[in-house]
RNA sequence: GGUCCCGUAGCUCAACCGGAUAGAGCAACUGCCUUCUAAGCAGUAGGUUGUGGGUUCGACUCCCGCCGGGAUCACCA
């Protein structure tokens, strides 16, 4: 975690005079550079001083030596301090970690709120998140999950940070593949329904979109085997030619197909409004491809109108990006259709009208369309948008299976209502074991199991980098233990019930305590960065950071509870101070797991 | 082939803008429950950060070459 706007302007103030008074010259920001002071040395902070070496013209020992003394004089929150080479450690005195201790507790908020800390305050926009986005035939998957959870995650954060939010899904409804399924259900599905199947709706979509490529398979084999070539025999499978036939039906709005095709997207939606309410994910609003795959065209009129695009013999348009180093681009087909990226330049254009204010749209999808999302956004740059420099593709790596890269054809693609359903399994049968929960009724029970589960779902992937490939191994599922998810619920469980042992202890603001053991200092230490961790996961997009923080602030608690007495009848000075540091601790994990959307239980 | 990304302990991941002796967890091995939740705590062992150069007081981090892996370059989305 960054620490150089830490200890507020002072400190960073106070460097600055030294360097001047000492030296003689001017210090910018750059040089100043300030770290978390290594476990193995005394001291809260650490300045690297060989920045400074060459105009103090001494050594770097000499020169930390002479800043250490200035700063210990005129800085009160620097207690003292040390040199190790050219660092200098110091350390902040006590009375500012037990300053800051009773304002978080007089008022929770100095921890929340960004705006409590001038040095950390992020202007708040108003921002769009694309997250989710499927294809209305098939289930959800590993892949989706991770979509979906970086979604949710990001904008939180960002919200939490004091954005403005908009969470919105763009499904993709229409379009050839999904006549697959429609085709495949028309004529061999002998009116099959999720009711009649028991099978949730996008689970009898998805087995519509398998049996039609598997006719599709039998039908070109047969081919391929009275004489056509195999590219001749895909062509010309009649199947194929008859789901052509059918979108051409939909698209000119015939009346049978547009009811087969409401009547299964219909299903399909209840079937993910099911994985998204298990996952805990939500959209303010929802786009659907076949509502925008239109848009985009007037766009592409004014790009040509411009002379930006370009019309080749057949009538198809282009774009040339061979100057930004991309190639020639197509934005409408010869026939006049849309392509994906005319849909998304019409998508862009109109949220951007129907959002004023509308400042950074974010685009949460995989990376293998990094170039899809350069390309677009500079399109509309040349378009002269002036909002197109807030188009972000928030670009995330592939989730791989030990076996390698998850393949639908292959049938290796990790389903995710099997995936939740095995993982909350897990979480029940591990919690049954422990036999703490005789309290809970068989509601409050199960509700457990699924925010353990899905606790332990979440943390293991959210704990990533969102830009790195992971890999997840469903087969091991996921361990319950170590840095995962459970392992910091289990510690907030914990501090709730230590709480509701020593809640009456706790009368006063613990004005009396003066002295802080170490673990209660690097505990303090820890709350007191909560609003800089917010800050750098809302500036980097990364629920990473919320994940590595909650993790540490676990671990520091549960090295605190080990090694101290929270509840002590005889020592009501000392359980209070400690009492209400597990209460603040016990706020910033549900806070910090809130951001990743996971449930901080009072008991497990 | 062009462009981009990745390579850290047996495995999964960290390491902030270039800072000190590269950190966690899992797996392995040792201890710790009569005391607030042992899903815990403490410890041992495990590394030439793919590789060869360069820049720097200092390189996992920046630059160049090589090796290995991946993505992308459709009148698909």
């Amino acid at each position: 975690m960054r620490n150089e706007t830490r200890f507020e302007p002072g400190l960073k103030d106070s460097i600055r005079r030294a360097v001047r008074e000492l030296y003689g010259y001017d210090t910018t920001d750059a040089e100043i550079s300030l770290q978390e002071t290594r476990r193995e040395f005394e001291g809260d902070v650490t300045l690297v001083v060989f920045p400074f070496i060459k105009k103090s013209g001494k050594s770097p020992e000499k020169t930390a030596q002479e800043i250490g003394t200035f700063l210990t004089s005129s800085n009160k929150q620097v207690g003292s301090f040390n040199v190790v080479k050219g660092f200098l450690n110091l350390l902040i005195d006590d009375a500012y970690w037990l300053e800051f201790f009773r304002s978080a507790v007089e008022d929770p908020a100095v921890l929340l709120d960004l705006r409590r800390h001038p040095h950390l305050f992020i202007p708040p926009g108003h921002l769009m998140v694309e997250y989710s986005s499927p294809n209305t035939n098939k289930p959800l998957h590993l892949g989706h999950i991770r979509n979906n959870l970086l979604g949710y995650s990001v904008s939180e954060i960002l919200k939490a940070a004091g954005h403005d939010v908009r969470k919105v899904n763009l499904v993709n409804d229409r379009g050839i593949h999904i006549c697959k399924s429609m085709l495949a259900w028309r004529d061999f599905g002998k009116g099959e329904t999720p009711e009649s199947s028991t099978l949730k709706g996008d689970h009898l979509v998805g087995k519509y979109y398998v049996l039609f490529d598997k006719k599709f398979k039998e039908q070109t084999e047969k081919l391929i085997s009275g004489g056509m070539s195999r590219e001749e025999a895909e062509k010309n499978a009649p199947i194929q030619l008859e789901i052509q036939e059918m979108l051409r039906k939909w698209e000119a709005g015939d009346v049978e197909t547009i009811r087969l095709w409401k009547m299964m997207n219909g299903w399909v939606y209840e079937g993910f409004d099911e994985t998204y309410r298990k996952l805990g994910v939500d959209f303010d609003k929802v786009y659907y491809e076949s509502q925008t795959y239109l848009l985009g065209k007037k766009l592409v009129e004014e790009g040509l109108a411009k002379n930006l695009f370009f019309k080749k013999e057949d009538g198809s348009i282009w774009i040339d990006l061979s100057d930004e180093g991309y190639d020639e681009k197509l934005v409408l087909r010869g026939d006049g259709t849309s392509v994906y990226i005319t849909q998304d330049l019409g998508t862009a254009q109109l949220r951007f009208d129907e959002n004023p204010g509308l400042e950074k749209l974010i685009f949460v999808v995989g990376n293998e369309q990094e170039y899809h999302f350069k390309v677009l956004k500079e399109i509309l740059r040349k378009l002269g948008r002036p909002w197109a420099d807030g188009l972000f593709h928030l670009s995330y790596g592939m989730v791989d299976l030990p076996s390698g890269k998850m393949k639908s054809r292959e049938g290796t693609v990790v389903d995710a209502d099997d995936l939740i359903a095995e993982i909350t399994d897990q979480a029940e049968m591990i919690t049954r074991a422990q036999g703490k929960l005789d309290a809970y009724d068989t509601f409050e029970a199960k509700q457990l199991y699924h925010d353990l589960g899905m606790g332990a779902l979440k943390y293991f992937i959210l704990k990533v980098d969102p830009r790195k490939r992971m890999l997840f191994n469903p087969a091991e599922s996921i361990d319950l233990n170590g840095n995962t998810g459970p392992f910091i619920q289990y510690t907030h469980a914990r501090i709730c019930s230590v709480l509701r042992k020593g809640s009456t202890l706790v009368r006063g603001n613990a004005s009396g305590y003066q002295s802080l053991t170490g673990p209660e200092k690097q505990l303090l230490k820890l709350i007191h960065a909560y609003p800089e961790m917010l800050r750098n996961a809302a500036l980097g997009l990364s629920p990473a950071l919320a994940a590595g923080y909650s993790y540490e602030v676990a671990k520091a608690y549960n090295h605190f509870y080990h090694d101290h007495i929270v509840v002590d009848e005889t020592a009501p000075d000392v359980s209070e101070f400690r009492i209400r540091l597990s209460r603040l601790t016990a706020l910033v994990i549900k806070e910090s797991l809130g951001l990743l959307g996971i449930v901080a239980p009072e008991r497990m």
